[in-house]
DNA sequence: CATGCGTGGCT
DNA sequence: TAGCCAAGCAT
């Protein structure tokens, strides 16, 4: 048992300190979390998780893991073969920037994950959140840790708001506010305010009977409030280049070998949105073409 | 600072 | 059913 924290609480952190119990009980058991696994483990789940949701991680982490468990193996990887690995997460880019990444890693942090903030954001991929979950969760740094299940948080529990309004720069000190002192519950506080977002204080039907904090809620102190703000821009996907670029990448994922532009033809019946996608998918990295004119995943 | 970038499950 | 939503980043 740890012993029981010694600092005097500000209201604040005495929230703080109930997510940290809560999350004791509550946690999910995910693979990333385990106590053996390292910064480059922690890094690669990061990515992952940015936009695609844990049921659909899970087994792809397992096998990235297991075939590239350092930043130098993935580093020696070619562009192709990590763009099927990342299968069908989504937004492939981040499969070449972590793959950037890991190059970055092994020419000039000899192949370790930095621990610093400022260089984890240097890397390609790599943003205010992830530098800060990937020092906090892989290296055991007390930060604060901002993503949209915090920031949901924070809005519901002390500006007593159904849903966060856009990203703040004073998103960082608020959560600092709540974070324990001591520097191990820190980190769990880090840990516990995303996973309340994401368990209990979701999104769409906050499961309020469950939340540890529901009393101190300055959201349901206030009567739970609807959301009063401009309204969201839907994100549509049917017909998009999205779709048509993933439709793209589906036929190369699929091929053995680079294919004829005739052959990507099935993929959208629209030449002139076709044609840009194409380009757009070759600006990115995410295509080659041969010298002879055929298209490919980019062999390196 | 708004927008584009994949995918699939859920309500 | 047609949005809505999921541990963001780069431009």
């Amino acid at each position: 048992m740890e012993s029981l924290p010694g600092a005097v609480r500000t209201p604040a952190q005495e929230l703080g300190d109930t997510l940290v119990d809560w999350f004791a009980t509550a946690a999910r058991d995910l693979p990333w979390r385990r106590p053996d696994v390292d910064a480059w483990a922690v890094l690669v789940s990061e990515v992952m998780l940015q936009q695609t949701p844990v049921s659909r991680v899970e087994p792809a982490w397992r096998e990235w893991m297991a075939r590239w468990p350092t930043p130098a193996s993935l580093a020696a990887a070619s562009p192709a073969e990590v763009i099927r690995a990342w299968g069908k997460l989504g937004y492939p880019r981040r499969a070449l920037r972590l793959r950037e990444a890991a190059v970055t890693l092994t020419e000039r942090h000899d192949g370790a994950v930095p621990a610093d903030v400022a260089a984890l954001e240097a890397l390609p991929g790599i943003g205010v959140y992830t530098a800060r979950a990937v020092a906090c969760f892989g290296h055991g740094q007390p930060q604060p840790v901002v993503d949209t299940n915090v920031r949901r948080v924070v809005a519901r529990l002390i500006h007593g708001r159904a849903e966060a309004g856009p990203a703040r720069a004073a998103d960082l000190a608020d959560v600092a506010l709540l974070a324990p002192p001591e520097p191990a519950r820190a980190v769990r506080f880090s840990v516990a305010a995303m996973e309340l977002g994401a368990l209990v204080c979701t999104a769409g039907t906050p499961r309020c009977g469950a939340c540890p904090v529901r009393d101190r809620c300055a959201w349901r102190l206030a009567g739970c409030p609807p959301y009063e703000g401009p309204p969201r821009r839907v994100q549509k996907f049917a017909g998009t280049d999205r779709q048509v670029r993933g439709r793209l990448l589906d036929v190369l994922r699929a091929a053995c070998h680079p294919v004829p532009a005739a052959e990507l033809e099935a993929a959208w019946d629209d030449a002139v949105q076709r044609s840009r996608c194409l380009d757009s998918l070759l600006v990115d990295g995410l295509v080659e073409q041969t010298p002879d004119g055929l298209f490919t995943l980019p062999r390196g």
